[in-house]
DNA sequence: ATCCTATTTCTATGATTGTCGAAAGATGCT
DNA sequence: AGCATCTTTCGACAATCATAGAAATAGGAT
């Protein structure tokens, strides 16, 4: 990912209406979610609502498509993966060390042997 | 890592002069570096820059310290750890299989021998 | 004490952003 | 066709942000 496209990720997912509508359609995958609908269970009106999943669609993070009359929006679960592995190569650049910590994170919730009650 | 933590995680990464000022400092780790040398090397203005560094420390990203005449800036590794989890877990909540590409992403960085290991 | 260096804080200005009413597009139904 | 529903675009306003000159603060050297 390059640098400019990260702004516009960062800057999508930097305002609370954004952030929760962005959380709410990912909480909806793989079925996706209504634009009215993303508007009426974070109580804003329509039209506000349609400008914030436009930003989030042009950094990204969330695609549309027509189903009859709702446009359903849909999380872009590669592009989450893409910024995160933009945070983590970028402190991880030169100084394995560094990333170790990072990844440490993320591998246990995943080894097939330990907690596999609660998984990610 | 709560919501309005991570909005100022963004706010603070979505600006491109305080991004490449991020990953200078990160760069540094764990020497870190004076705040006017930050300046210097981005040819940004002492002020303008003491201003943008001031934002991204507020956000947790960097610390400052006092070393005689100059203030050193290094980058708090545990704050990438906490936004890049949040990233993740946001994205995994209920639903483990979404987590595999991206877990998959990082664990070949640190764990090169068992990249094909990862399960979610 | 005075000067020099490094950095921040104050202050103002222009630019960008969030919000939302009103109008316009799209789609389906009768 | 007309009408209702769902969504976006337009336009304007207030609020926030980036920028940088000038002044203030902090530390070291002479």
């Amino acid at each position: 990912m390059e640098m400019f496209s990260a702004i516009d990720v960062f800057a999508a997912l930097a305002q609370p209406t954004r952030l929760e509508a962005f959380r709410l359609i990912m909480a909806h995958e793989p079925d996706g979610l209504a634009a009215g609908e993303v508007a009426r269970r974070l109580d804003v009106p329509q039209n506000t609502m349609s400008t914030h999943l436009a930003v989030l669609a042009r950094a990204g993070l969330i695609s549309a498509e027509r189903q009859s009359r709702s446009i359903l929006y849909r999380a872009e679960i590669e592009r989450v993966r893409e910024i995160a592995s933009f945070l983590v190569h970028d402190c991880c650049g030169g100084r394995p060390e560094l990333c170790e910590p990072l990844v440490a994170e993320f591998t246990p919730c995943c080894s097939p042997k330990e907690a596999s009650d609660v998984c990610c």
